[in-house]
DNA sequence: TAGCACATTGGAATGATTCTGATCTAGGAG
DNA sequence: CTCCTAGATCAGAATCATTCCAATGTGCTA
């Protein structure tokens, strides 16, 4: 499954696989079920529940490793932190409540507009892009 | 001109003119010459050379007054620190380098995709959006 | 199984932003 | 024009997310 996957991915970068790691990544891609885009606090206490002890450094080391190795990205709803999600569910974006801060996932994205813009800008070198869509969700509206 | 123009609307909000907020607002709309796109801290520096004692606090609080009145808009570069910009010049996007920070900006605005999006999700009720292209600018390729 | 390069820990440091309490002032009332 | 006061400013301390540091611990290769 998905977590052996990317295991066996970081594996092969080299990258060794400490259980606070492991676990990090288990949460990343296990425990967001829904809607949930955690922030590095979130992370922290569910990695507490297994391994009590853990620094707050290791999972923000842990963090940036797994968004170097191109395991997890980074996410900003300007809410004041950032947030994180498992970066092996493909390419999307998102639909940010301004009340709860949740954030639906939306599958469609604006590549068209890219092409344009490259086309507008030819002496610009795009490498990623971001399209965040905000507003009020069906239960906070 | 601009200036007077957004003083105006200030003092329609029932806002105080004092100095300081007059100068704060005078750097968004005059001193942003090209594509610069001012943190806090170069606001504060540039506001000091005219009132030496102002404090940061008081950079930061008209910021935010300037932003719930309408006047400025606050970017995020993912560079660390926010920035900020006059909002009397139209709706845009921008092209940010990743290497020197600069933004440059972009009147094309993907608002087909929003619309479409708003098919797909009519639950969801948007109020904004951002659109943000990473990359390296001419120079710094 | 041993050893060491690399990870983790806890606490302190950093940097952006906001709060606090004392002092000052813009601008309307007289 | 002067007075008055709600609201603004100031300096410095507090807060919050994130990172650094030095000491200690541990995956994993040989």
């Amino acid at each position: 499954m998905k977590l052996e996957e990317a295991l066996h991915k970081l594996k092969a970068q080299g990258v060794r696989l400490t259980p606070q790691r492991q676990e990090v990544l288990r949460i990343l891609i296990e425990e967001t079920d829904g809607e949930e885009h955690l922030s590095a606090e979130e992370i922290w206490r569910l990695v507490q529940k297994r391994y009590a002890s853990v620094s707050f450094d290791t999972i923000y080391r842990t963090l940036n490793l797994l968004i170097r190795c191109g395991l997890a990205s980074e996410l900003d709803f300007s809410d004041g932190c950032r947030r994180f999600e498992f970066a092996g569910n493909g390419h999307h974006h998102h639909l940010v409540c301004l009340k709860c801060g949740r954030a639906e996932e939306l599958a469609f994205c604006p590549e068209d507009c890219l092409a344009r813009v490259q086309v507008e800008r030819p002496g610009f070198k795009i490498t990623g892009h971001a399209f965040k869509i905000y507003g009020y969700c069906q239960r906070c509206q």
